[in-house]
DNA sequence: GTATTATTTCAATGATAGTTGTACTATTGA
DNA sequence: TCAATAGTACAACTATCATTGAAATAATAC
């Protein structure tokens, strides 16, 4: 992942709209929801909320499909994934021993991501 | 987590100068490293860094201790870990079939980290 | 065709973040 | 005590983001 996806990325979810909309879209599920009910869901003027959805489908957190008049967004689990990967790469200089050392320091979790991802994830 | 919480986390990372200094902080593991040390591997005015520095300390992302002269910056794995548990709470409303269907249109993954949280993390 | 609904685009405003230089604090060593 | 070094705090400037209302686009229903 490029360092200027991954700050968009973050950038599309440091704001408390954006975050509550994408963690929405996260618990719909394939299902996804259309412009309206999120709007009605969060309480979010569909101006303000048409803004924002244009920031997360520009970064790739959410994808759009048209359905007649309607908008359907969705979540995309995968690009959090990588996100993810991205931020834990060659943690701990590759050695293990200094992992488990961090996680009792800052309390650390063990990984258990690495076969799903590209780039493996070793806290 | 909390909300504010959260966006906190992400705005820290949103910046090009704070990404590259945990990711730095995250190789680096338990050693860490001082400013000046950080300073140099980025090569950013210390001015600058120090800026960033402080924001990244006080979202919790970075943990600071003194050593004579020198501040000594770490990275918090855990904090990490909290905030990916926040963000795929209650995945796809609970039901594992539409995560798969989901994985499956943006080639999202299975989740493995369930035991490691308080929050389990259902793709 | 006309009206209605869903959503977006645009423009204007106020608020907030990033960078830099200068000045300051604190620790070390002579 | 005095000088040197590490790092931070502050102020000023520029740039960017969030919000809103009004207008535009696009699809459906009558």
């Amino acid at each position: 992942m490029e360092k200027n996806i991954a700050t968009s990325i973050f950038e599309s979810l440091s704001s408390g709209v954006r975050l509550d909309v994408f963690r929405l879209l996260v618990k719909k599920g394939k299902d996804g929801l259309v412009a309206g009910e999120i709007a009605t869901a969060l309480n979010v003027p569909p101006t303000n909320l048409s803004f924002h959805l244009k920031a997360l489908t520009q970064t790739g957190l959410l994808t759009v499909e048209q359905e007649g008049r309607f908008q359907r967004y969705r979540a995309n689990l995968r690009l959090m994934l990588d996100l993810i990967a991205y931020l834990t790469e060659e943690c701990c200089a590759g050695h293990p021993e200094q992992c488990a050392e961090l996680r009792e320091a800052s309390e650390c979790c063990d990984a258990v991501l690495p076969a799903l991802l590209s780039t493996p994830i070793k806290f």
